[in-house]
DNA sequence: GCGACAG
DNA sequence: ATCTTGTCGC
């Protein structure tokens, strides 16, 4: 008896090579997103991420599912394919989705919540990778990146859990500039789909333990860009001529 | 035309 | 993202 839960999912349409059939996909997409607090009770979050290996040849995504209480690793999934195309800002969820949706259809439960490296609304035509994944998949998805791509932000204060909205060039709140820790470049937080801009970065904080990155994050961030195993590995024996 | 530009 | 060791600061 199969106990897998199947990642709902509509169709992906990747990239051939077309940079404005992408565009307008995205355009297309950002239509479908849903920006209010339509999710249940979190019992399971999940963490995506993307690393790369030969040098770029090889995409591999990581899929950490957390209990949402505990915050403690139940499972989590690796998928690694040919990398299918160079990154082009704007539209890097056609290089990195693949990947991630194969990672986390290896995990055997659905998740409640991903968190997903990079941008959800705060994009240029409100379709970042978080967002894209969310519309695919129809799953909640929060967008937690480390640097801005789009949009700006009034000053930000310094300590732990201040934050300010950020604008888009249209006078739209895209995102929100959010301090996860004192003093720490602040996170750029942003709806992907099924959440709304107020609940994304209260959602973050309540994952938020002693690192910058919320954990779900944090974890797939450790596990695709393999610095997990730097720091399982046991001590190298040398030979000192 | 020039500069910016998630990961 | 990735290539990379030690080092400065809280």
């Amino acid at each position: 008896m199969t106990a897998h839960t199947p990642l709902p999912r509509a169709d992906f349409r990747g990239w051939d090579g077309n940079t404005a059939a992408a565009r307008e996909i995205q355009n297309q997409l950002a239509g479908k997103v849903v920006l209010t607090d339509d999710f249940g009770p979190l019992k399971l979050i999940a963490g995506v991420d993307v690393g790369f290996e030969d040098g770029g040849k090889i995409t591999r995504a990581a899929a950490v599912l957390l209990d949402a209480e505990t915050l403690e690793p139940l499972a989590q999934a690796l998928a690694r394919i040919p990398t299918c195309m160079p990154y082009i800002p704007g539209l890097l969820s056609f290089r990195e989705l693949p990947a991630v949706l194969q990672a986390l259809e290896s995990l055997d439960q659905t998740p409640d919540l991903i968190f997903s490296d990079g941008h959800g609304i705060a994009h240029p035509r409100y379709l970042g990778i978080a967002a894209h994944l969310g519309v695919v998949t129809g799953l909640p998805t929060i967008g937690v990146a480390k640097k801005i791509l789009t949009g700006l932000h009034q000053p930000l204060g310094e300590q732990r859990g201040e934050q300010v909205d950020l604008v888009d060039k249209t006078g739209r709140i895209i995102g929100t500039v959010l301090r996860s820790k004192d003093k720490v470049r602040p996170l750029i937080i942003s709806p992907g789909n099924r959440v709304s801009l107020e609940t994304a970065p209260q959602l973050v904080m309540r994952y938020v333990t002693r690192y910058r990155l919320p954990e779900p994050t944090r974890l797939a961030d450790r596990l695709a860009s393999r610095r997990d195993e730097k720091r399982a590995a046991p001590q190298q024996v040398m030979n000192l001529e």
